[in-house]
DNA sequence: TGACAATTACGAATTTGTTCGTATGATGGG
DNA sequence: CCCATCATACGAACAAATTCGTAATTGTCA
């Protein structure tokens, strides 16, 4: 049975989810392989069922080799992780934690384009 | 003996934290109340004992009922948080974090201003 | 001073996340 | 067909975070 919900990843997790993102479906050995072989196979194996259960990722079970895809969308998951940290450490002021953020990541010259577009887009919304 | 280190605050912690921020200074009981009814007040204590501990806040036991006080600075911390969370979530890229961060907490009006001007800085900075 | 109230100290239970060893089952080559 | 290999399943240990009950201590004031 598929559960519907969207828990916010653990850390663990969340380094099995990006790899699930970066290609499309992967199995466990696939996944440990691109984590590195620091921690134990049964125990990326591990995670990736109780991430199952959780509903964070889906399983097909058709192969010997069970196929494992992030059941969401990884802006989604973004977002929920952003969202939860500047409610959580910043008291929901974007503008502060965004001046943390370019604080400790300068952005390029297109970067900051881009930026300035989506202020005005925020803008054009509001009113 | 008091600790130099700088871990990364749980959960719970970082509530507490933002209380002490907030005042400069403050008992067990005070931060309870500002943290709401809903968790006991010697829980709080003890995460207050631990943090104390771990060298996260400083104690002052001069009076009976202990002053607490954050040892980093609030800035410190959140640079923490952020910088943390674009590295594991957004493998470095702040850009990509901003675009999250406007759509899932869209400012008001007084932070899209001042968001331009981190903007404007930032350019100029640049130059 | 003696009792009450407020405070800290302490221990323990609970929950959640992480780790891994071992058991068990399937697959394919010789 | 048998066995080596590779996969999942499962249980359990471990660690960290959270929670709270109870004991011990301190201060106050009637």
């Amino acid at each position: 049975m598929a559960l519907p919900r969207n828990p916010r990843p653990t850390e663990s997790e969340l380094g099995i989810l990006r790899v699930l993102w970066a290609q499309d479906g992967a199995t466990v050995r696939e996944v440990h392989a691109a984590l590195g072989t620091s921690t134990g196979y049964t125990t990326v194996l591990k995670l990736m069922q109780i991430m199952a259960e959780k509903g964070l990722v889906t399983r097909d079970e058709q192969q010997r080799a069970h196929i494992y895809r992030a059941r969401s969308e990884q802006g989604e998951t973004e977002r929920l992780l952003v969202g939860d940290l500047v409610t959580r450490a910043f008291g929901g002021s974007a503008a502060r934690m965004m001046m943390h953020l370019l604080d400790s990541q300068p952005p390029s010259p297109e970067e900051l384009a881009a930026l300035r577009k989506l202020l005005d887009d925020q803008e054009a919304a509001q009113r």
